[in-house]
DNA sequence: GCCAACGTTGGC
DNA sequence: GCCAACGTTGGC
């Protein structure tokens, strides 16, 4: 039988919510709380086998953090109906639950961040969204070719 | 379907 | 804290 290539994808998380550290302790993880339709359809496109880059947003500095592997889809996100939950989201119904998520597993951590500055300076917007001003999606597809010089600079 | 008001993300 | 860049909501 024959592999396909993996497609690769970069998520955001803010580190004070969920690190890169964290998951290498964890393993592997559910990633909930997406709460953008945008980003929730990347997700219902990955598959098992694809890699995404660990970004850490909203912190000192903002980057690359280390690499996970897709190893589970179409995972109802429990948190929709947790009431005590900042995700609940009232709409949703369990008959016709409106969020999933996929299940990411711990690959490697990069040997040191991988700033957005640097990002900046190593890609335009095209080779890799995240670089793009006021990018707000937290999960971005990437082009292979960009997630080969990536991972050539986690070392 | 339009669009104003509002909310969120996230860099700086 | 500011603000750019959107997404969402709801009146009409």
């Amino acid at each position: 039988m024959v592999k396909k290539k993996p497609s690769y994808w970069l998520m955001k998380s803010e580190p004070d919510a969920y690190s890169i550290e964290t998951l290498e302790k964890e393993k592997e993880t559910i990633w909930d709380g997406i709460r953008n339709y945008q980003a929730r359809n990347f997700m219902r496109q990955m598959e098992i086998g694809d890699q995404a880059f660990f970004y850490h947003s909203n912190c000192k500095p903002p980057g690359i953090v280390g690499l996970m592997e897709i190893v589970g889809k179409n995972i109802i996100d429990p948190t929709q109906f947790d009431k005590n939950s900042k995700y609940y989201d009232s709409k949703s119904n369990k008959s016709n639950p409106r969020w999933d998520c996929v299940k990411v597993q711990f690959l490697i951590k990069s040997k040191e961040i991988i700033s957005l500055q640097e990002l900046r300076s190593l890609f335009n917007e095209e080779e890799l969204l995240v670089v793009k001003k006021g990018n707000r999606l937290s999960i971005l597809p990437v082009l292979e070719k960009s997630a080969n010089l990536l991972i050539s600079k986690f070392n």
